[in-house]
DNA sequence: AGCACGCCGACT
DNA sequence: GTCGGCGTGCTC
């Protein structure tokens, strides 16, 4: 071809679903934009933000090229984020614009926003006279360098024309105010000291500080709960900010953790920026312009952190990285603690992987070489561990139609009586995770889902605890018509509170759980009531295993320790053995000595043995045993493949379809198609397939060629999961 | 993701 | 006769 281009082309990426990056035409006499440059480009109809991918794309030019619009006024994306995100998108066979998305889907970002106009008292001397109303004007003003004219005129109590005429007569000056103008947040003081640190806790400190300005590593941080984890990091962080750089700290539920952002405050003198979906679109706007600008120093947020625009960033902080939170269950399905270390493998950072019971993963590529591990054994201030006794259920059975066994009710009246708190774990929302009827064996089951509807007495509904659907208490069997034959079958925790308040009538009792509490705000209260000793005895989910300290808890019950060590869940031993060891880890966490009752069915388990012995290394023995026996992950590599249809016809017949051009390659196995673990949800009918692979072979393009020999036709849809967590 | 175009039920 | 339901298809 010997016609040359004339115009300059470059690719660039939308935050849509599209298989790739779109080619626009660069307007004559506009420099060339660079890789990351945020556009505005049309597409169709209408006018979308993107990002510039590539300056040189290759391959033919589509046959007409729309033109950029403009080059929005915001730093370019650092080039180890647009690495990340092609990273990302790869890995999970996502569209790459949808993985953009999550790095620029901040409203209204990428333009300034409107100036605010503003009035201050003018330099020059006000007149000998003045009316009242002038007078009072400028007294409101007193301590403030500028006000918006509706306020000034609400605290001085006149009327906007008195202000407008104040302008006009030269006693006020405007001027305008722009989000950006407002000073950037304080710098964390990294020289500030933090506490005095045990020779271990330095030691390891030390260790991690090194690592800063060192290029990329990953360590792993372990330490049981109490052992300091956090103040040895938060020594990690002061290094990265003495050396210019940014810190990036991911948690698993940003709105439970202000105590941990009063901890970062305690040391560094001034709150970090927050990342998480709880933030208003203010403050979303502002922090995504700050950061862009390379002006936060430390940000501490949940996954979607990962994808903001730190440019400069010298540390990856995960804390309880094996909290299966970090997995993205919806959109882009991807595991930020994998990613997290794929960022700072990109950006050349180091990572640390924080928390008391690690990953098999983690500890696995621990082993392997990968990581590097550090510990911090002991307990800070010299508290000792609960002593764990179990209560086997089978010899100490409680009374009919109870769940408190003679043993933990004994010893939550002793500890009671010695005027010490007690603590009952119940991992079940509710008051029965069944209703049943005697008379036909009629089970209450969610319409949109196969689920066990949930008995909620306080709320007198049965509630479906996978897509919130609910209903009213039953009165009769809506299968038989029998009344008085209904009976709520199994224990929750409402139901284990009105064991508790019958039993230990006189204590102040208080339930924790997600449903029963409005909001983070009223956590925090219930959390501050219990730790200023106003509460005797406290029962809770899940809820109550997160980081609190109650100096004067000195038992824990764990109800049920077999809930979750059956279910067919890949990781439901180590979700069992990490729940159990931090709620155990509540207890006596001051001077006074704590211990912890457990109730069990099958006291010979391995995971109950290694609780009671708190052996976490011969926990994870077990564990890794049975999953390299069974050729499970980490030891290999599973794909899961969600058929999901408006019928289960049109399900089964994609499943059938995808199972007969399933990749037929020595080690790749393709398991069912079987019903998904949750085969309704949300009205769609749900088929899975389970792909095993060695963790050597690439299986993405393997995916990739098998979903284009068996397309989705219809309603029916195909969801990608690449390390699902999920098997429920 | 939007926003088009495109074919079948209850309204002025 | 049309207004409008949301089912498939395209966007450099």
């Amino acid at each position: 071809m010997d016609r040359h281009q004339t115009t300059a082309r470059v690719s660039v990426l939308l935050p849509l679903p599209l298989t790739g990056a779109y080619d626009y035409a660069v307007p004559e006499g506009w420099s060339p934009p660079g890789p990351g440059t945020i556009v505005r480009v049309p597409l169709g109809p209408r006018e979308v933000v993107g990002v510039v991918w590539s300056s040189n794309p290759t391959g033919p030019a589509p046959p007409r090229l729309k033109p950029l619009l403009e080059y929005l006024p915001v730093p370019p994306l650092p080039g180890p984020l647009l690495a990340f995100i092609d990273w990302v998108a790869r890995y999970t066979l996502s569209p790459p614009g949808s993985v953009l998305r999550m790095a620029i889907s901040v409203l209204g970002a990428f333009q300034p926003p409107p100036a605010v106009e503003v009035v201050s008292r003018s330099p020059l001397p006000p007149p000998p006279r003045l009316t009242v109303a002038r007078a009072r004007v400028l007294a409101a003003l007193e301590g403030h360098p500028f006000l918006r004219p509706a306020d000034l005129a609400v605290t001085a109590e006149v009327s906007t024309g008195v202000i407008k005429a104040m302008v006009q007569a030269g006693l006020l000056t405007r001027a305008e105010f722009g989000e950006d103008d407002v000073p950037p947040p304080l710098t964390p003081d990294w020289r500030r000291g933090g506490p005095t640190l045990s020779p271990t806790q330095s030691h390891v400190a030390a260790a991690l500080a090194q690592s800063i300005g060192g290029g990329y590593g990953t360590t792993l941080l372990c330490g049981v709960t109490g052992s300091g984890k956090t103040e040895v990091y938060f020594e990690a962080i002061a290094a990265c900010l003495a050396a210019g750089q940014q810190a990036l700290i991911l948690l698993p539920e940003i709105a439970l953790s202000a105590q941990w952002l009063e901890r970062f405050e305690h040391r560094f003198g001034v709150a970090p920026q927050a990342w998480h979906s709880g933030l208003s679109g203010v403050e979303r706007r502002t922090g995504w312009r700050r950061i862009a600008r390379g002006e936060v120093p430390v940000v501490v947020g949940a996954r979607s952190a990962l994808f903001l625009p730190l440019g400069r960033l010298g540390l990856i902080v995960v804390d309880e990285e094996h909290d299966a939170a970090f997995k993205q269950e919806d959109g882009v399905l991807y595991q930020a603690r994998d990613m997290a270390v794929v960022r700072g493998r990109l950006a050349n950072a180091p990572v640390v992987l924080a928390s008391a019971t690690p990953s098999l993963e983690t500890v696995t590529n621990v082993e392997r070489g990968r990581y590097r591990r550090l510990d911090l054994p002991d307990r800070a201030g010299g508290a000792s561990l609960p002593e764990v006794t179990v209560i086997d259920l089978r010899r100490h059975a409680p009374a009919r139609g109870r769940y408190l066994s003679p043993p933990l009710e004994d010893a939550v009246r002793e500890t009671l009586a010695a005027g010490d708190q007690a603590l009952l774990f119940v991992n079940r929302r509710g008051y029965a995770p069944l209703t049943l009827c005697r008379a036909c064996g009629h089970r209450f089951e969610c319409r949109q889902c196969s689920a066990l509807l949930v008995e909620h007495r306080l709320r007198r509904k049965l509630v479906c605890h996978h897509c919130g659907y609910s209903e009213p208490e039953p009165h009769a069997c809506p299968a038989c018509g029998a009344t008085d034959a209904l009976v709520a079958w199994g224990p929750g925790v409402e139901r284990i509170a009105e064991e508790a308040a019958f039993l230990f009538s006189g204590a102040r009792l208080e339930v924790m759980s997600s449903d029963l509490l409005a909001d983070a705000k009223a956590a925090r209260a219930l959390v501050n009531r219990m730790a200023e000793r106003e509460v005797d005895l406290l029962i809770g989910t899940q809820m109550i295993a997160k980081g609190h300290n109650f100096p004067h808890l000195t038992l824990v019950g764990i109800v049920d320790a077999d809930l979750g060590l059956r279910g067919g869940d890949l990781r439901a031993g180590e979700r069992s053995f990490q729940v159990l060891q931090q709620v155990a880890g509540r207890a006596g966490r001051a001077e006074k000595p704590g211990r912890v009752l457990l109730q069990t069915t099958d006291p010979a388990n391995p995971v109950i043995q290694a609780l009671a012995a708190r052996d976490l290394d011969g926990f994870l023995a077990v564990e890794a045993e049975e999953r390299l026996a069974a050729n499970m992950p980490p030891y290999s590599r599973l794909v899961a493949l969600i058929v999901s249809a408006a019928t289960p016809e049109e399900a089964d017949r994609l499943a059938r379809s995808l199972a007969r051009t399933a990749p037929r390659l020595p080690d790749v196995t393709v398991l069912g198609p079987a019903p998904a673990p949750m085969a309704l949800l949300r009205g769609r009918h749900r088929r899975r397939l389970l792909v095993r692979a060695p963790k050597d072979v690439s299986i993405q393009p393997i995916i990739t060629d098998w979903l284009t020999r068996a397309p989705a036709t219809g309603s029916a849809r195909i969801t990608v999961d690449v390390d699902p967590y999920s098997f429920l």
